[in-house]
DNA sequence: GCAATTACATACCTGGGAGTAAGTATGTCT
DNA sequence: AGACATACTTACTCCCAGGTATGTAATTGC
């Protein structure tokens, strides 16, 4: 924990890389996030499809959370042009390599949901 | 994983093991949650020594989090009873079942924060 | 002419997550 | 007697994620 030779990563960098970090965790711990990117975790999905899939969530959310992942590039959105509009979200390369890990917490909170949270 | 005898799961249950699913989600979603698990996944620590390796957060919002993932058995606390106060968490079985999870969406997170957010 | 469909956009409001700052208990050390 | 250390509380405040409700554009079908 020294040495900063003539190129060298400093204390503010470290910072940054952290708070990017940070802020890209806060971004997927938004309440919809991880449940969008399970459901697209098994194929492209119409936004009507989504909302149905995920139960609760308002249209309002959705859309929002969704434009976020796409920012980030984790999910691609694809407008067919057609009217009535119909648009295709679907997860990214990068998404791809993200959602086993959201898949695998999201199973291990439904398996452990009961004994954790018995009442209600 | 089926058999539902005489006594079967209703649409009811399903919605509340749901409920429950989203509760316990949501608690992992909280802004400090997962770095806390993240820290103890390492060992135990001692309040002032999480509070030093997860930087940025505050005595309060340390201790909350630390009470709730108490109440749902993924961490423990052991109190020395000395003085001047000494406080001791780790994690729980159930902790060390989830912490691989998280440990590596963090690894993910840090690998790709960089890529996603350039700026800033 | 008008209802229906679909994927949004926008305005408004509230609860609670989260930060800051200060206080508390209880001993040891000088 | 007073400073210091540690692990908390508590009070106060602010901000925004998220909910509700409504509006909009562009077609097809009746």
């Amino acid at each position: 924990m020294s040495e900063f030779p003539s190129t060298t990563i400093t204390a503010a960098d470290v910072m940054k890389a952290d708070c990017r970090a940070r802020t890209l965790l806060a971004l997927l711990a938004e309440k919809w996030a991880l449940l969008i990117i399970e459901a697209l975790s098994k194929g492209p999905r119409r936004t009507s499809a989504l909302k149905r899939q995920i139960g609760g969530i308002s249209e309002k959310m959705l859309v929002q959370t969704l434009r976020r992942l796409e920012k980030v590039g984790l999910v691609e959105r694809y407008d067919f042009r057609e009217v009535p509009p119909r648009v295709e979200y679907s997860l990214t390369e990068r998404g791809h390599s993200l959602s086993p890990i959201i898949v695998s917490l999201d199973r291990w909170v439904e398996r452990h949901a009961f004994d954790i949270l018995p009442e209600a």
